[in-house]
DNA sequence: TCCTTGAATAGACAGTCATCAAAACAGTAC
DNA sequence: GTACTGTTTTGATGACTGTCTATTCAAGGA
């Protein structure tokens, strides 16, 4: 589980929208991690996760948070998993979510044009 | 033209992802901005406008960094209008369009937990 | 071992989306 | 007015996506 692209997709990317145009390639790139949180249980996810206390979440803490099967759940987790924005581990029972804050902060440093100038590494 | 939207998109939303979960409404108004950004050709049509001289850019310009049709780039540019991301104003024989940098601010703001505590409007 | 519960996979279906060609609209220049 | 260029709208089509049910896998307890 969780063997999907770790962070590598943001290896390439990228200075500033407003500072440089971007590549194709990379907006390929970041049009991956955007279209992952593009769906509104994605993002509640991903929220439901990262607020939750001691960073992570169990997958049956959130499917009470919809009103939607556990199937449809598990494949929204898959979808954030692939894209490397959240990691799960199985323990014991229960399958346990967290996020990638570097993931979540680069993407972020994407969006404004003031800080950090190329965000190269 | 641009008269959808200006930037009411944003009103509601949000304290950033790690802080409180979302609502589902907030989850919604979001994953809209989200998904205006979730295509590589509306990326670089958003970093093109940003990083143009003058902070706009005309259709023009636009069209010639894409192996796409005219109406096929005129209908992302209505995309990142609807959403708020941009606006465009006719100018004569041609349209120029800019960005809203407050959306990308906000949005920016939603995805790190550190600053400026819960973003009311 | 068998059964129960939590979670992921497989497959199907309806709805959405990116793209294009063709047509329409907006301005300018003649 | 007519012709021409730049931009948007319309309509169609193929691909992708979100959701479900049914099934399978994983772990624990009887």
């Amino acid at each position: 589980m969780s063997k999907q692209l770790p962070l590598a997709a943001m290896d390439a990317c990228c200075s500033p929208l407003a500072r440089d145009p971007l590549t194709a390639e990379q907006a390929i790139e970041l049009s991956r991690l955007f279209k992952a949180m593009a769906d509104p249980a994605r993002l509640r996810l991903l929220s439901l996760i990262a607020s939750h206390a001691g960073g992570e979440a169990c997958v049956c803490d959130l499917t009470d948070a919809f009103e939607l099967t556990g199937p449809t759940i598990s494949h929204h987790l898959k979808v954030l998993r692939e894209s490397g924005l959240i990691t799960g581990e199985r323990r014991g029972t229960w399958v346990y979510y967290r996020v990638h804050p570097e993931v979540l902060a680069r993407l972020s440093a994407v969006l404004v044009p003031g800080e950090s100038g190329v965000v190269t590494a």
